[in-house]
DNA sequence: CGAAGGCTTGATAGACCTCAAACACAGTGG
DNA sequence: CCACTGTGTTTGAGGTCTATCAAGCCTTCG
């Protein structure tokens, strides 16, 4: 594959996931095609930015899956989002130097690393892309009072139910999931630290998921026999994801 | 007291906050002082902004203590954040149309309601402020993932310390909290609220750190006599908050 | 085939919740 | 001036959800 054609390759999932909270011009689409970026490859379980680092540039899944995540004084961890195909988990080091977490992969993941100089310049070119990048931050900023509230206020049941179900929605905006579920490539002890329980609980819950038909999962693949029930069981409502469809 | 030097008097909270963590020209002061506002005056417990409004105008808080919380399907509620002087809680309300949430006060506060139309004029002209509230809603996500943190990882113990400690700091960065200690308009039960816990606990809880020195409390009046001890007791790390100094 | 990582199960313990009631205090009205 | 009311705080008792510890099992992979 040729450099230019492995580029257009990998920016289609940035456009997909922009095209799913904003609606973009060709022109901004031809603008974000000609970024400059670096590809690379992250095993699993590595850093692609660490709490304490100041970084240059911004980091945009191509494929795999990543985690924003912070370790505590006393060394457990808290997961504080998932992201996928067509994320920028970093954006914010734009106007925060400081990063105050850390961000690493859970499976391989491909990562397109985008200078700060360059996206700098893009938006103050294109106030519309500008708008749409502040837009996909804020939404960030919705998932996490989303998780907030489930880890206040929801079982350990709804909040699994709940995780499940907001990762359906956003796999399936960026045509990765299909209609009876998608893959799940994360560990029940990553579950845990996602959603502030033990492995050993987060096991038990999913087995009672199980047992009600509520979910198939085994060998990272998940399928969801009747979508409206599991959202029902994790009170799960779409509208925080503010996608436009 | 004329309405030019009333409207000087109110944006001045909005002018502390952001020289809290950004740094504005005098022209871009001077911008935000001519910002056209509706200045009115809330009930305690009274909402400004309600769970699928689609508002036209963001809320400044002037005076007073205000909540972001959302009320789930079986009645209780969480709190995401607290707001004082100088925020503007809504200023998502500018990209995300329809609120997934509500803000409201906790005791009278003075809000004012400044026009979208305005804030995007203002923000087109002036760059540097667009970044300066771009900055401020990448910090409020900030303190929504500390908070999930908290939920996710962190004793009630721990919780309680670390909520004191992040407000001693932001109302010092405005200048509403003194060495000692700071008002604090907050039942127990809205601590519970905002915290994950029932009120009971709260209210044991704070017991606990009365008897072991870490806070006198009464009369919604907060003292710290020994602030390191009680950053200690929270885990508390006051970078996420991305002040200047 | 052994090692490693992840999954599963059992037993026990603890943090926190719920229910229920008493107490304190400020504001209201007679 | 004093009952009366309402809101917030405090205390007690019992229950439950979830954590912790410990071990066994299964699959994958070198």
């Amino acid at each position: 594959m040729s450099f230019a054609m492995q580029k257009q390759a990998s920016t289609r999932p940035l456009l997909w996931k922009l095209d799913s909270i904003v609606s973009l011009s060709d022109e901004e689409k031809r603008a974000l095609l000609d970024l400059p970026m670096t590809i690379k490859v992250f095993d699993p379980d590595s850093d692609i930015v660490r709490d304490g680092d100041r970084p240059s540039e911004c980091c945009l899944v191509l494929s795999g899956f990543v985690c924003r995540y912070k370790v505590l004084s006393d060394g457990r961890r808290q997961i504080m989002g998932f992201y996928i195909p067509g994320d920028i988990p970093d954006l914010q080091s734009l106007h925060l130097n400081v990063m105050d977490h850390s961000i690493g992969t859970l499976v391989t993941s491909s990562i397109a690393l985008i200078p700060h100089e360059s996206l700098r310049n893009l938006l103050t070119q294109h106030p519309g892309l500008a708008a749409a990048f502040w837009r996909d931050t804020l939404i960030d900023a919705a998932m996490f009072r989303e998780w907030m509230i489930g880890m206040g206020r929801r079982s350990a049941y709804q909040r699994i139910a709940h995780l499940l179900c907001e990762l359906r929605v956003r796999l399936k905006a960026v045509g990765l999931a299909g209609e009876g579920g998608y893959d799940l490539p994360v560990t029940q002890n990553e579950l845990g630290d996602a959603l502030g329980l033990s492995t050993v609980h987060v096991n038990r819950v999913l087995q009672d998921l199980r047992s009600e038909g509520l979910i198939v999962l085994r060998g990272g693949s998940l399928h969801i026999p009747d979508w409206e029930a599991l959202q029902v069981a994790g009170d799960f409502d779409p509208t925080y994801l503010h996608l436009r469809r």
